[in-house]
RNA sequence: GGCUCCAUGGUCAAGCGGUUAAGACAUCGCCCUUUCACGGCGGUAACACGGGUUCAAAUCCCGUUGGAGUCACCA
């Protein structure tokens, strides 16, 4: 049959040439080991953990070498778009120290523009002028097979237990007569383009992934669908294309694509394009309670695991970045606690050191790197991200937490153990903070610990008479030692041990020590049994405001 | 089911033919501490199983088992 003809009948408006798009898209001239790498999500507007444990993979291979990174928005399927997406892709991964080089989202016209446009959408000339040259040559052709009778065909495979999809012999469209499709046409059928493929079952191709080194797989053999039959392409196609005009030289994607490498390496043959490096991740797992096991992050599943629940919750997107750092390099968390000082955007990030499993997403050790890099922030920092957070999170209270500037860093100071031989741990994410600090605040907060206060080990009675003791002998002008010192004559009158050493001795010998003393003034105070000092405390909150909650508790 | 990848403590992981099998998180204990933390020291805890190859195997090969991914006009 004339190819060319077909060609012609299935694309009489297109202009231009593939000779066209390669010279208006150029080979990048970068330093010599700069890559190319690219973010290419879908706008779902649903952006996890995985996304951007991915892009930052992305971000820092390219960034490393002085090479590019960019936001290409595959939005061939209608069905899945959702508006605002784009923005919020961008949003996003910007909060979390994430930028793009070039991309969706920069002004069309913008010199770092050059090889967009970057919405899949509005690529579709594109696409069309190069499946127009397949079909020329052949190797690729109208499909005019209906959704049911493709189904009909597989379930006829599957009977027969043989390797399902379009291909070979059941390819039924592949050898059409230019007449049959012209009428087919005419009739105002619908119809595909797909790939006329020329692999073979029994041979295999072998290509070297970067992260999970050499894999051999059997050659594609499916006459896979190239354009849909609203003329937009596949994932496949599209990749193919766009990735090779785009100039991309590496391309870090999830590990659920490793089996259709040769699908693409079918089509960067057929297409005569160098295929770029690749290298398919593994993926971010949960512990699964239902079956026991790990499993793939679901976006079903795991609300908890998109991003806006970090956000919402307010974690430092810092401490997430060095999260997925230490989970991408296996060699970044020694590097990182070898040069504290260093930025970690100097980290070498190799592509070798990524894990080849997927690791479980481990909360604790989350919550450990964000107490351990909170603790190295000023309290100015930490003012300005609490107040950034809380002005977007909880309007309501922001106005009460940040009332008054100085109390606010003074409680920050005393928490972060600023001023303090050592810093404090116990910050982890800004709603947390908040609770940890809330009693200052709210004079309800806390009182559910002081209701309990006297149900344990020491009886409600005693607990009463230490708390008007305490009352009894305070001055609000006392130092810190002279306080503490009256904590210790409190003890002495009740029969708890003053000394910890004497305690430690013969324990028998006394009700409890001065620790249960402070203990139940804490709890009385602030509702808390763990809480930084509490001379300090009651010096930022105001001698007022501890004698209301003192009297409270002993008022139950 | 076919194809592919993976397999070291509870978790993340070093390891690249000879190691007392690192380290981090979690956990437990002790110490420091006038209260809470921080910190310091120490403990418990692992090479999935079975065959080879080798003087020597966590490391190489082959099976088994287990886990994961994928088999669309979704990406």
């Amino acid at each position: 049959m004339d190819n060319k003809k077909l060609a012609d009948l299935l694309f009489p408006d297109v202009v231009n040439t593939p000779e066209y798009y390669e010279e208006k898209y150029p080979y990048r001239k970068l330093p010599s080991k700069a890559q190319v790498t690219r973010m290419a999500p879908s706008p779902t507007g649903f952006i996890h953990l995985g996304n951007l444990y991915s892009a930052l993979a992305d971000e820092r291979i390219a960034h490393k070498k002085n090479g590019v990174f960019y936001l290409r928005i595959e939005d061939t399927d209608e069905k899945r778009k959702v508006d605002g997406a784009v923005e919020t892709i961008i949003n996003v991964l910007r909060y979390f120290n994430i930028e793009f080089d070039e991309g969706a989202g920069f002004d069309e016209n913008a010199e770092n523009n050059k090889y967009g446009p970057y919405f899949q959408q509005q690529r579709v000339d594109i696409y069309h002028a190069y499946v127009k040259r397949l079909v020329e040559k052949g190797l690729a052709y109208p499909c005019f097979c209906t959704e049911e009778e493709l189904e009909k065909v597989r379930q006829k495979q599957d009977a027969k237990k043989i390797l399902t999809g379009y291909y070979g012999e059941y390819a039924t469209c592949r050898n059409m007569s230019y007449e049959e499709v012209f009428a087919n046409i005419k009739a105002g059928k619908e119809y595909v383009i797909r790939l006329r493929s020329q692999g073979s079952p029994d041979k295999e191709i072998t290509f070297k992934d970067c992260i999970k080194g050499e894999i051999k797989l059997p050659e594609n053999i499916h006459d896979i669908v190239l354009l849909k039959k609203d003329g937009v392409p596949t994932y496949h196609f599209a990749h193919a294309i766009d990735d090779h005009l785009m100039r991309t030289t590496m391309v870090i994607r999830g590990g659920e694509w490793l089996a259709s490498v040769p699908i693409h390496y079918e089509l960067f043959n057929i297409l005569g394009f160098k295929m770029p490096e690749y290298g398919h991740t593994a993926h971010l797992m949960k512990f699964d309670e239902e079956t026991g096991g790990k499993r793939k992050l679901s976006k079903r599943k795991d609300p908890e695991l998109s991003l806006d629940y970090y956000r919402k919750d307010g974690y430092h997107p810092y401490c997430m970045k060095v999260y997925l750092l230490t989970l991408l390099n296996s060699n970044f968390e020694e590097w990182h606690e070898k040069f504290p000082d260093k930025d970690i955007n100097d980290f070498p990030f190799s592509v070798d050191k990524m894990s080849q499993s997927g690791a479980l997403f481990d909360k604790d050790k989350l919550h450990n790197i964000c107490k351990n890099e909170l603790s190295c922030l000023s309290e100015y920092e930490m003012y300005n991200f609490l107040h950034e957070w809380a002005v977007e999170h909880e309007p309501e209270k922001c106005d009460i937490w940040f009332a008054d500037k100085e109390k606010m860093l003074g409680i920050l100071r005393l928490y972060m153990g600023i001023g303090m031989k050592r810093r404090r741990k116990d910050f982890i994410y800004a709603r947390q903070i908040f609770e940890l600090i809330a009693y200052f605040f709210d004079m309800e907060d806390g009182q559910k610990e002081r209701d309990k206060l006297g149900n344990q080990t020491i009886d409600k009675k005693t607990v009463h008479n230490i708390l008007k003791e305490y009352l009894a002998t305070y001055n609000h002008d006392d130092d810190n030692s002279a306080w503490f010192n009256k904590l210790k004559a409190i003890a002495d009158k009740f029969g708890f041990a003053s000394d910890m050493k004497a305690y430690k001795k013969e324990p028998e010998k006394y009700n409890g020590n001065v620790s249960d003393i402070a203990e139940i003034v804490r709890i009385a105070v602030t509702g808390r049994a763990n809480t930084p000092d509490l001379w300090q405390i009651v010096h930022i909150m105001g001698q007022e405001q501890m004698t209301e909650r003192i009297t409270a508790a002993i008022e139950v």
